[in-house]
DNA sequence: GTCGTGTCTGGTAGCGCTGTCAATGTTCCT
DNA sequence: AGGAACATTGACAGCGCTACCAGACACGAC
């Protein structure tokens, strides 16, 4: 339908003008429209407040008329820039990264930006390769994941002239902006939190083991040993990306070769989801006998049977909020606080809420195993 | 700081060499270094098989010793063509589309093709006016979810000059390729399994309802009326975005209303696990009292308490073969099959499986609400 | 009246790459 | 030997847009 009157338009035009090649409406056609030269068209999309109101409401029309859309790789070319937000996560599969990036699209919604993806896969020399590939078409901004990038690719993020938003944790060396919480602490809280319910001898399950996972083992490890109660024998590991399953077999490693465990600290939720249905298949109550602590605070442990406690991050807003602060200083609005803390909190539910120590019986780690 | 050590790179370039301005390697440069002109170099990008030996060598490690990356921009505004495969999905935090995107993106890597998403939020005029803005900037290729599109975004694709893949479901019209599988079907599975375990009062509990869930409803219903046994009081939907939580509160209010329910059907995988928290809440035993199918069968269903029965989808599956056809298209070969039907199957677990008919106590809508 | 100052507009010259087509060399056949 | 067929290479002319600078014009101050 609207096809033939493109079509027409363009033998109109063939006519009267040079050569409309392909049918494309180009920025000339809409400057021809209006009455003005081409580039005070092209000031239009880019500064419209530099043509007097008349020039930009006849623009204007002429490009709602025509239809017309620039091309951005001319733009590009043009311009020497892009208008594109590069973002580097490791994963996709991981729930906590599909929030960031809802703020990020969220965030570049609405803007000129659109959002370049890759998946460094939890591989910092990955990291590296895309980190050339993506500077090499000059980005108008750069969104990463992280603190601990290779040497190279911290000179490259140094040397690379547009903003940068590092996100997801905080660390002493911003490259530009940073915006994230620290899970070394958010870990001790949650200690803290266990402690305060009356246990002290405290399991650690984690999966994957990044290194914001490693520095949510480290917080543990340090509140255990400040408390006298670290024993490695607690800690249980393994480099297998986290799954609901990965935290039952994990758990029922932990029961196999230790007793008198009254709480576990999950690094994530979907071990935590794992642990809690473990003590159900073993008839393990929870918290009576084992209180169990997650991290993230996805969705569904406000939900669960008991509901599970966990340590909240605000991962969609540190997304939303890393996207505007880039696109803000894109358009040269530096923040006044390039590094955010955006924090985090235990949230306190049924699993590890304090239970009367008389009433627990202990647990012995080869109850059902 | 590292402002003074760009622009200091600038100037020694600009002295020593004709014109290389802002310090770029560029097509030139290359070709200068291994002797050869700069169309030739071109090639060695785009069909090294067409130059000889020698040059390919030659051009090779000029370029890898200068550290070449290709403009893409330029690229793309002489070749009148981009590298980019443009995806439009409805939803970013699904996890559904998580596994489908993860497959996209597993595939388009190693390949010269980078992905460009974008959200449509469920809305089909948000998906028509992405569609616009997408095909001026001529894709090599395009995946769309579902076929429901406007009629104005059909007349788009079908005029677009690009491979099209319609992904998530299968229709009878395909714009050029499709691949999914039947949610109709999927969903008349999943009853006559519940059928078969001696389940009849089959609760349906819908959230969101895009077109895709509508028409699990629908198979739904056709295969309950097959059976006689359709009750519209039987259907709880909302358009309220799914969540665990939501599984719960929707479970709750079928229980409210209806009396003598033993099975319930669930859109999606989340929902189960709210209504499986639910009945854990309630005291309903499962499947004892109350059977339990979800849909999808996401990771947790196998590791829930007890274990989910699920349709399973090939969502990853989907997303890789999708993007495989595609490069495979926009590179000449087109496949014999251009509609692929990915199938489903019910896994079946504890949460269904046939129940001693005498020993199930009837459940109260009013048991425990 | 002249000059500055500021606002708005337009001309020119590319951005870095590739499509087209012509111009070589090279091989193989009759 | 002659020529067709093929393989390999290069020259040229843009792709559609914007950076840069210059010009045009209005306004007020001296």
């Amino acid at each position: 339908m609207f096809l033939c009157l493109r079509k027409g338009l363009c033998y109109e035009q063939m006519m009267g003008r040079k050569r409309t090649k392909s049918g494309k409406i180009r920025l000339a056609e809409v400057a021809e429209l209006a009455g003005v030269s081409p580039i005070t068209a092209s000031r239009f999309f880019r500064n419209p407040e530099a043509l007097s109101v008349a020039k930009r409401a006849r623009v204007e029309s002429a490009a709602k008329e025509l239809g017309y859309v620039p091309n951005l790789a001319a733009r590009a070319l043009a311009s020497q820039r892009t208008e594109v937000i590069a973002v580097l996560i490791p994963s996709l599969t991981n729930n906590v990264f599909s929030d960031v990036l809802r703020g990020i699209y969220d965030a570049s919604e609405g803007s000129r930006y659109s959002i370049q993806l890759s998946n460094t896969r939890y591989s910092i020399l990955q990291e590296e390769k895309l980190l050339r590939l993506f500077l090499a078409q000059k980005p108008a901004g750069l969104i990463v994941t992280g603190i601990d990038q290779t040497a190279e690719s911290r000179a490259m993020l140094e040397a690379a002239d547009c903003p940068i938003v590092q996100i997801m944790e905080l660390g002493p060396n911003p490259v530009d902006m940073m915006i994230g919480f620290s899970h070394y602490d958010a870990a001790r809280a949650a200690v803290a939190h266990l402690f305060a319910q009356g246990c002290y001898r405290i399991g650690f399950v984690g999966a994957r083991m990044d290194p914001r996972v490693q520095r949510r083992l480290d917080g543990y490890v340090s509140a255990m040993k400040e408390a006298g109660r670290f024993d490695q024998r607690l800690v249980v590991t393994t480099a297998t990306p986290t799954s609901v399953t990965l935290g039952s077999a994990l758990f029922a490693d932990l029961l196999a070769r230790e007793t008198g465990i009254d709480a576990v600290f999950c690094a994530n939720d979907d071990l935590a989801l794992g642990v809690l249905f473990e003590c159900r298949r073993r008839g393990i109550v929870v918290p009576e006998q084992i209180a169990i602590i997650g991290f993230n605070d996805l969705e569904f442990m406000a939900s669960a049977v008991p509901t599970l406690t966990s340590v909240r991050t605000n991962r969609y807003e540190m997304g939303r909020t890393a996207a505007t602060m880039l696109i803000d200083a894109i358009e040269g609005r530096r923040p006044e606080q390039p590094v955010l803390d955006l924090g985090f909190k235990v949230i306190e539910r049924q699993s590890s809420l304090a239970r009367r120590m008389e009433s627990r019986p202990a647990v012995s780690g080869h109850a059902a195993g």
